[in-house]
DNA sequence: CCACATCTGTAGCGAGCACTACAGATCGAT
DNA sequence: ATCGATCTGTAGTGCTCGCTACAGATGTGG
């Protein structure tokens, strides 16, 4: 039995141009016609490989993860709380300014509230947003037990706190706020972090 | 010459209710059939009061806006700029988790990215939280001419900061943040207000 | 009471949506 | 060379979308 006719196209570059297109105009407001224009495929071909809409979605957030996970490993390899805290917002500041890729950050821009039709897609970015938070508490758990962190700190607070003004960032961005401006918010966070940080019991 | 029939609805309350409806689904994933289900009317009421389903939109928005600026001036009527912060974020992790209303905020769910067809309901939605980030600054110079704030603050780094902030508990709060972490967040922002406040120049 | 203006409900319009049937093309296995 | 399997491009499918034509209802001014 034979093997069949093999794809005319590379995958993992088609889902870098659906994500970008998902990153600009969110879940619902990207079209299957913008889609496949942009992968340079036509329908069957992408329902063959992704199954639907929303498949395709979950295959290219798949995509957008590994990218981000390798980035939070450079950025929670940092040797202190407070250094991986800088790093964090930072480069949340350049990567959502970076004019090689739509404003803010597909997580968000995404899709926070969609149609009755599509009342997954929020949930499946949300546990994204979250797995970044929970990488960034476990790694302040190990802070504090290498009293990194004080006794007084909650490293779930400070994650959350971490994800909450990188959420509040993309907002900005999305809506044109500039590199410098990102960087500033950045900053002004990062004192908070750090009085936060120095807490005792 | 006659005066034409009355309308037979009330064209605030019937905005009350689409506003919920933008506020749950964003402003493309709620439907025409949605909306006037929720307003008690008919499509042709309905356009023939707002126009378009965009112009609804506005509309709702404008009466969004009508209640937020009264908010906003008891938040402005705090002694310190401190205490503005204060209100400023707890308030808004109450609102934004009030249970009355869909979580978040609806310039924030009504969609940061939109298809081609609704590119400009972004921008819209943008121009009001600006608007916030305007009062906040105002009202920060205003701090900084009465000696409240340090010569060092930035009335406008202060105002994007507590914009950003409140934009990022938006997103906590649409995934399903707890009023208790949204406190947690505002009491950790407040930190790196009262940091950057009080800096020299 | 009548003419006119505006609203209301029914019913449905064209357009665009996500998705797919189908036929031809291209592979591996025999 | 031929067959079965899988991909590709064309050309649609049915459905839902935002929106509206129309006729009847309900008000005011003369």
């Amino acid at each position: 039995m034979g093997m069949g006719r093999p794809r005319a196209f590379d995958a993992d570059a088609a889902l870098d141009q659906a994500m970008e297109v998902f990153w600009r105009h969110g879940y619902e407001g990207a079209t299957i016609a913008q889609l496949t224009e942009a992968m340079h495929i036509n329908p069957p071909s992408l329902y063959a490989a992704f199954g639907s809409k929303e498949g395709l979605l979950k295959a290219a957030l798949d995509r957008y993860t590994e990218k981000r996970d390798a980035w939070m490993e450079k950025v929670l390899g940092a040797p202190t709380a407070r250094e991986v805290a800088e790093r964090f917002l930072m480069e949340h500041a350049d990567a959502q300014t970076d004019p090689a890729n739509p404003p803010g950050c597909l997580l968000v821009q995404g899709g926070l509230a969609c149609g009755t039709g599509s009342a997954n897609v929020p949930f499946e970015l949300a546990a994204r947003r979250n797995h970044t938070e929970d990488q960034l508490r476990d790694r302040f758990v190990r802070a504090k037990a290498d009293r990194d962190l004080g006794d007084g700190a909650d490293p779930a607070s400070l994650a959350r706190y971490l994800s909450a003004v990188a959420s509040g960032m993309c907002v900005m961005a999305s809506s044109g706020a500039t590199r410098e401006a990102l960087r500033e918010i950045a900053a002004v966070s990062l004192k908070a972090f750090e009085e936060q940080s120095k807490g005792d019991a």
